[in-house]
DNA sequence: ACGTCATCATACTGGACAGTCTAGTCTGAC
DNA sequence: GTCAGACTAGACTGTCCAGTATGATGACGT
């Protein structure tokens, strides 16, 4: 309201902002059907009309927040992977790259989001498709790259690259994942947990495919 | 209509059954909040007014029968596990309780219902937590109730029984679940991949735990 | 000064739907 | 034959809600 100075676009750039911000808010605590327009608008502070010269319908907002949100995170999980050093110090590579993931996968609004796409995969399978491809398939696509380095140390036996990083996605993740998506954010395990579940998810990887 | 004969509450019972059936369809593939009493009512070939008589509400419909749902499922999973005889059959016997548990969970009538509560956490929490009971927690028990055996007879190491049980039960259901839950049913690995699955997944767990 | 464009508040349309009510039918029991 | 209880078709109530329409305000560029 104040400054909305210099740019002309700046008015409505923000209003948009707010909107998305409000919709997320809202389909993420009340699902697609549960969710009324009506309430975006004044959550955003904003007309209902407004919503709708900027988004068009229910559908295409609710498209375009699981899109962005599924998107978002993805490039948090994978931004700037650090590389292998030492050899000796790869399960601690393994456990780093393993916990940073775990610890934005089980964030309650990713965790919501997730909730929210599967209950809709009968309306939207879409949706549920990019977010199988932004989430799960590229994580596993990140380790069967780093894998596929391992194996040319040698540091990689008994398994494909990309079998292996599988394997290892789910073993790290499946747990706690499965555990939140039904049992509520209050099940997420706290740092400590975290980390013990992560060291031995990593153990039982190297026994299996370590050298 | 024809053999209504002997009991008086036979009509009755006909049509409860009949509009759990028509309910069960219609909230899997329609969700909660998407289904109508009306279609429920229709296809199970009964008025309106019969439907509220039996069950009272939308909402205690919808309890029921996801109640009875995961009731049965997990009953079929876990009725009548055979023993281990000889120490040396120990792999075979781990990969056939893993393909049958895993064919039960993965077909899809279970897969829907599983998205459905997933979806309806928020509104239905405790429906969530009674599925995750009689699904995975109870899973995890039948084994390591077969872990603590095996145990004893020294042929788990490097790991509690319950712990043990927890690894074994997500790495073999991890991955099928996962994509199917967001993929669809067609993600479901056939006979062929699912013995593979089974395979490997065992091979991981007992290099991993076992003698 | 004037037009344009984003926005506003609010009313409205049209349809869906949970749950109730009415008035009457069918069936099996006594 | 009559009664009770299960059932039926369908109308009805009240509410909710996506999406549209209206008519006004205020800021900007020219």
């Amino acid at each position: 309201m104040a400054q909305t100075g210099a740019r002309p676009w700046a008015r409505s750039d923000e209003k948009h902002r707010a909107i998305l911000r409000a919709a997320r808010e809202v389909f993420l605590s009340n699902g697609y059907l549960g969710t009324n327009m009506d309430l975006i608008a004044s959550r955003s502070g904003v007309s209902k009309q407004t919503v709708y010269t900027h988004f068009g319908s229910k559908e295409a907002l609710f498209v375009e927040i699981v899109g962005s949100m599924t998107g978002d995170a993805g490039d948090r999980v994978h931004h700037e992977r650090p590389e292998l050093g030492d050899d000796a110090e790869l399960e601690a590579y393994l456990r780093a790259f393993a916990e940073r993931q775990l610890r934005i996968v089980t964030e309650p609004e990713l965790l919501q989001l997730r909730r929210l796409v599967i209950g809709e995969v009968g309306r939207f399978p879409e949706l549920a498709k990019v977010l199988y491809e932004r989430g799960p398939q590229r994580a596993i696509g990140e380790l069967t790259a780093m894998f596929e380095v391992l194996d040319e140390r040698g540091l990689l036996t008994g398994a494909e690259p990309a079998a292996a990083a599988e394997w290892f996605n789910w073993l790290v993740m499946a747990a706690p994942l499965n555990r939140a998506m039904m049992l509520g954010d209050a099940a997420v395990p706290g740092d400590d947990e975290l980390r013990r579940h992560v060291a031995d998810a990593v153990r039982i990887f190297l026994t299996a495919f370590g050298p």
